[in-house]
DNA sequence: GCCAACGTTGGC
DNA sequence: GCCAACGTTGGC
């Protein structure tokens, strides 16, 4: 099992419009960085936990826990048109973009923000604190343990 | 709202 | 294949 960090802003999807979902699963689709498509096409797979932060807000933060519920799989909203995330050069043989399936697990009982995580030095390799902008990054089991240690989840 | 970082595009 | 121009992200 491997863990990652996926970034968004609350304002277009946030950690309770998950837990709001049928199933309380939804796609993570919309990801266009080539980097990141990667992760999702290659690497992340069912069972993965993911850290759920949200960015460009106030205080950016880890608020939450989900888990991966479906391999990667073609982002078929490459596909549409009408859609925001319409790709023209997408084709059902060749979608170019992927994505995952991932459930609500659980909220941290405290958000551990941005501040935080540059504050402690076990966290200072994380892309996060290298002002990366990848919106989906690898997280070790160390980065994990801490940062979950830091939210008040109990191991 | 500003702007630095950085990814992508396209002319050559 | 280089690199300038341009667009986007995201912290502040």
């Amino acid at each position: 099992m491997n863990y990652w960090l996926f970034k968004t802003e609350p304002g277009c999807f946030s950690f309770d419009d998950l837990k709001g979902r049928p199933d309380m699963t939804e796609h993570w689709d919309g990801v266009r960085n080539y980097q990141a498509r990667n992760f999702l096409r290659d690497s992340i797979k069912t069972g993965d936990r993911v850290l759920f932060y949200h960015s460009s807000i106030p205080e950016p933060a880890v608020v939450g826990l989900a888990e991966v519920v479906r391999d990667g799989y073609p982002d078929f909203t490459a596909l549409d048109p009408n859609g925001e995330h319409f790709d023209p050069k997408a084709t059902p043989a060749n979608p170019i973009w992927y994505m995952v399936d991932v459930r609500y697990l659980q909220p941290l009982p405290k958000q551990v923000t941005l501040e935080a995580i540059k504050g402690n030095p076990l966290l200072e390799n994380m892309p996060l604190v290298k002002r990366s902008r990848l919106s989906i990054q690898p997280v070790t089991r160390d980065e994990w343990q801490a940062i979950l240690a830091m939210g008040g989840v109990k191991s």
